[in-house]
RNA sequence: GCCCUUGUAGCUCAACAGGAUAGAGCAGGACCCUUCUAAGGUCAAGGUUGGAGGUUCGAGCCCUCCCAAGGGCACCA
């Protein structure tokens, strides 16, 4: 809508116009451009907007005002009518773009061998979300997920196993992760623990068989759970492409980084030089390759396989540095423009004590609050009016995807780049900006239709609560492309709070059953916040 | 030490290119269920946008300095 008015403008004045949302009260779109006019051709903003609001003839709109330089924008009610009704009939295609790009996402990309903690839902639900925008825009998306499988920890951790004489096959994730942990306790006391984590790991690339053995273990296991959290979280990754996969690619990378003169020798190991960052390693004293050379070998099989037009990396801010030194070796190599990649860091989860730490014991386990949200849920479910008539089966259904949806939202409308101080009662949130209120508002539009039966697709003339919401409804496309554009489906989740806001006060002050204007509207509401709420990953329950 | 990021109501967060009266939720206060789902709604209260300068017709947003917090800086990933 806002790009079609745009074009509209720039036809009938010649000029470019950039339209924003008007203030409450002063119509639909606003536009400042009268101000920018007014610096290069020094005259009056205000003369000029009243000179441009001459030339614009559009039946679009019903009105244009200039107040104070700014032109503001008052779509016809007809125009408005036809949106909806366009909602109406494309239903959960509405907004649906035809981007015809390709883009690669790496996201979620756990380490094995650890229980999933809740650092990686952040990467996991924001990954998704951009991932299901991006594809609804149109691009062809590809999910990789970059396990963190390969390295020198699992030298220490296989060291650490055998230390202990333990049993791969017997022991859990949580094992494995205190096995790692007790490693490095006592590495502190005993530094050369290093030097044999290093060599086991050296031993595994070079494919000594217990070795490989203890680690094939530790990784189907973590697949194995991490599969289970997927499901859970309703979140399907294209593609397990782990650091271990590109192990044969690796010798290659360094290679044509020496051949190319990107890297060089230094103090016995291979490394970058960037100029305006440190520099990196790709190849270790002792021979052994870097998180830096797989992530290499990844991008440049990434380009091959998949001929991105973009590369998202959903990974958290601790690793800017190094992701800038990754795009950057990247381009050097001559295989992309650094500009092809994009590095969408979210903020990292915090206590209120200070930083999670698997030593101090502060920590929290993913499933831990997603069983905890299931069961607050599933006690409001109980004593809810509203949920009355579903059978047992039926409610423990809902409470899952209401928990669910609530852990996800809490993240989701944050802006990523932000730290999250982690707060159970936040975290648990059923109420008010929160995602159980936009499946409750979701089902609630639903449950008046189905009470309603057929309506008319008709509107007469629509009274302001009427109005308020159809205007928000136009504007889901803009939150849409904003959302993609800046990567944050905190934009979506914003901007869907809104309309349910608006909904439930409309609701509220209107009665609906009766009347097919306002039945119409509240159809078009149901299927814009069930989009918005497909987009961030969070289903709705059938009722609530 | 050097580099990056952040600072908005008591708390947790928004604010789409630098635009008009800075918006929500939570907590606390006063109300609304014999009308369509009260996980809802209404009203009131809550702010010198960390501080000081500057640029601009206009600054939470841009620049400089200061303060505070977080993160990163070669054999972890």
């Amino acid at each position: 809508m806002r790009k079609k008015i745009e074009q509209i403008l720039k036809k009938e004045t010649g000029e470019e116009f950039r339209l924003e949302r008007a203030p409450e009260g002063r119509g639909d779109y606003a536009s400042n451009t009268a101000f920018l006019l007014a610096k290069k051709e020094k005259k009056s903003p205000s003369e000029l907007a009243k000179s441009l609001k001459k030339k614009v003839k559009a039946d679009i709109f019903s009105k244009v005002e200039e107040e104070n330089g700014f032109l503001n924008f008052f779509l016809s009610e007809n125009a408005l009518k036809e949106e909806a009704f366009l909602v109406l009939e494309e239903k959960e295609n509405y907004g649906k773009g035809n981007a015809g790009k390709t883009v690669v996402i790496d996201y979620s990309s756990p380490n094995i061998a650890k229980s999933f903690g809740i650092g990686h839902l952040r990467s996991t639900i924001i990954g998704q979300a951009i991932y299901n925008i991006h594809e609804f825009l149109g691009w062809k998306v590809i999910g990789v997920n970059h396990l963190g499988d390969w390295g020198t920890q699992y030298g220490k951790l296989i060291y650490q196993i055998k230390k202990e004489g333990k049993n791969p096959e017997k022991l859990s994730l949580k094992e494995l992760e205190e096995i790692y942990v007790r490693f490095h306790k006592e590495a502190e006391k005993n530094p050369e623990m290093e030097e044999e984590g290093r060599k086991w790991f050296a031993k595994l690339e070079k494919g000594d068989e217990e070795a490989r053995r203890v680690w094939e273990i530790c990784r189907k296991k973590s697949l194995d759970e991490f599969e289970k959290i997927y499901r859970d979280l309703n979140v399907e990754i294209d593609y397990v492409l782990g650091e271990s996969f590109y192990e044969d690619k690796l010798e290659d990378v360094v290679k044509e980084a020496e051949k190319k003169k990107v890297a060089k020798k230094s103090k016995g190991a291979l490394i970058i030089e960037f100029g305006d960052m440190p520099p990196a390693m790709i190849l270790k004293s002792d021979g052994s390759t870097t998180y830096l050379t797989r992530d290499m070998a990844a991008a440049k099989y990434r380009l091959k396989e998949f001929s991105p037009d973009l590369l998202i990396y959903e990974i958290g801010v601790d690793q800017t540095l190094y992701l800038r030194q990754l795009f950057s070796a990247v381009e050097k190599m001559g295989w992309a423009k650094k500009e092809k990649f994009v590095h969408v860091g979210h903020g990292m989860f915090r206590l209120k004590e200070g930083r999670f730490s698997t030593r101090k014991g502060r920590t929290v386990h993913l499933e831990e609050v997603l069983s905890l949200a299931k069961k607050k849920a599933e006690e409001i479910i109980e004593s809810s009016a509203t949920a009355k008539g579903l059978s047992r089966e039926e409610k423990k259904e809902a409470s899952k995807i209401i928990g669910i949806g609530a852990v996800k939202y809490n993240d989701l409308k944050r802006h990523y780049k932000r730290d999250v101080v982690f707060d159970w009662d936040q975290v648990l949130t059923l109420k008010g900006d929160s995602g159980p209120y936009l499946q409750y508002t979701c089902v609630r539009c639903e449950s008046v239709l189905e009470k309603a039966g057929k309506y008319k697709k008709e509107m007469e003339e629509l009274n302001d609560e009427e109005r308020k919401i159809v205007r928000r409804i136009v504007q889901f496309e803009e939150a849409l492309e904003n959302a993609a554009e800046n990567f944050s489906p905190n934009v979506i989740a914003e901007y869907a709070f809104r309309l349910a806001k608006e909904f439930n006060h409309f609701y509220d002050t209107c009665q609906i059953v009766g009347s097919d204007k306002r039945l119409a509207i509240t159809d078009a509401t149901r299927i814009i916040l069930k989009k918005c709420l497909n987009l961030l990953g969070i289903s709705v329950p059938q009722k609530m």
